[in-house]
DNA sequence: TCTGGGGTCCTAGGACCC
DNA sequence: TCTGGGGTCCTAGGACCC
């Protein structure tokens, strides 16, 4: 590892939405409000998203909705399907407005955002700040966040947990100081702490090592031994000593999926070439609207993984020159499902990832490439994704795609 | 009967080259 | 021919994140 094991002068903010697809539903629709709210991942799914109500109830995070389908109707809870365009959205909004409280963002995931503070002048306090920067998001879109700040990004986590859920702090908390660090590390369990994973906090336990603040004082050298170089930096970063910088010109995405849980098992070959040419398609769409081309393809199958004899087996191969061109993509990911797929299993989910990603204006062209079918095949695509958007039904898709279903179909030879 | 859907990073081992 | 150390690239799989 390398970085300067000196304490940080760094000041991050993390500022994350509570409940954020729940939240979302009740900006969506207001009689919500005050009444417990699970969102599902699909009909009949998991539960990805619950109110502090539902909570309260005991739905827990994952939980298939048949374990707890009796508690939702004895409580009136109010049980919704993801919507996750909604949540794209609203999810912009409030990055648009935490922009305004730093030049330094670093967007993490749909529902957070890291803030570097340290460059802000005339800030004097801290907490203040933060919550200026809850008020401001609860207005403009209508969302609760919490905000954490701290030194090192792995404590400006802990500063946000700890914001969650000490009521009196008001959604907003400082671990800047080393007395109040110290405290906060000696009452979070180990398997609490952001990029401790449930196998290492096992191994942790067995060792006796039951804190953060444990896990702090311990030897430099036995943790890079007995865990791992991502354990130690983590420690370093309970230490206060910055080894995760802020992050804030994402480089291009290292590589995009579309899998899917079938409903109910598919046992033949035909069924499953359908749902992974729609997968690839549906990847080459989103690695289309980013501008994106792909030098790489994998498709993998597997059974249900709750049964006996489990199976599950992918394979890639490379694509080239790169391309986000569907027919291409989509005749690849059947190739490769022919050696991945074995007669008389029960396949219960199937997925597509294209990686090796680049930007299609950064791609040389090839030597012998025809450059007329290269920009035929670029304008193609742009009318595909123009009508899928105009329509959102999908209505066009290629050969394969969807047997017997189509409306419009694109055939290419 | 009923168990998301995305992502990233690290490591170990093999192939290959000098 | 024998012997060997290193470097790089690739792949598979594990662990973690939201």
């Amino acid at each position: 590892m390398s970085f300067d094991p000196v304490p940080s002068t760094k000041i991050f903010a993390l500022v994350d939405c509570n409940n954020f697809f729940a939240s979302c539903e009740r900006v969506a629709d207001p009689s919500l409000k005050d009444k417990p709210v699970v969102v599902l991942s699909h009909v009949g799914g998991i539960a990805i998203a619950r109110s502090n109500e539902a909570k309260a109830l005991g739905v827990k995070m994952a939980q298939p909705f048949f374990q707890w389908q009796h508690v939702a109707k004895r409580h009136g809870i109010k049980v919704l399907t993801a919507n996750f365009p909604l949540y794209a959205e609203l999810s912009h909004c409030v990055m648009e407005t935490l922009q305004q409280f730093s030049p330094d963002q670093e967007v993490y995931s749909i529902d957070e955002s890291f803030l570097g503070l340290e460059t802000i002048a005339g800030i004097k306090d801290l907490v203040g700040y933060g919550h200026k920067i809850r008020e401001a998001v609860l207005k403009d879109v209508g969302l609760p966040v919490s905000v954490g700040i701290a030194r090192t990004k792995t404590l400006a986590k802990l500063a946000n947990r700890t914001a969650k859920t000490a009521a009196a702090l008001k959604g907003v908390c400082s671990l800047m100081g080393p007395k109040d660090v110290e405290s906060a590390l000696q009452i979070t369990p180990v398997g609490e702490i952001w990029g401790i994973g449930r196998r290492t906090a096992e191994e942790l336990l067995k060792k006796g090592i039951t804190t953060a603040g444990d896990l702090k004082h311990m030897d430099d050298r036995w943790i890079k031994k007995n865990m791992s170089v991502v354990t130690l930096r983590t420690v370093f970063e309970l230490r206060g000593i910055s080894c995760l910088a802020l992050d804030d010109v994402p480089s291009v995405q290292a590589s995009i999926s579309v899998t899917r849980t079938f409903g109910h098992e598919v046992r033949d070959l035909a069924g499953i070439k359908e749902a992974v040419s729609g997968y690839a398609a549906r990847a080459a769409e989103k690695m289309r609207a980013d501008g994106q081309v792909a030098g790489c393809v994998n498709v993998f199958v597997t059974t249900g993984p709750f049964k006996p004899n489990y199976y599950g087996n992918s394979a890639s191969s490379r694509i080239d020159p790169r391309t986000s061109y569907t027919p291409a993509l989509t005749r690849l990911a059947v190739k490769l499902l022919g050696q991945v797929y074995q007669p008389g299993l029960a396949y219960k989910r199937a997925g597509v990832t294209l990686y090796d990603l680049a930007l299609e204006k950064e791609v040389p062209m090839e030597l012998f490439e025809d450059e007329g079918k290269r920009a035929k095949s670029s304008k193609l695509m742009a009318v595909v994704d123009q009508l899928n958007e105009k329509f959102t039904d999908d209505v066009v898709f290629f050969a394969g795609e969807r047997q017997g279903k189509s409306k419009i179909m694109v055939t290419h030879t």
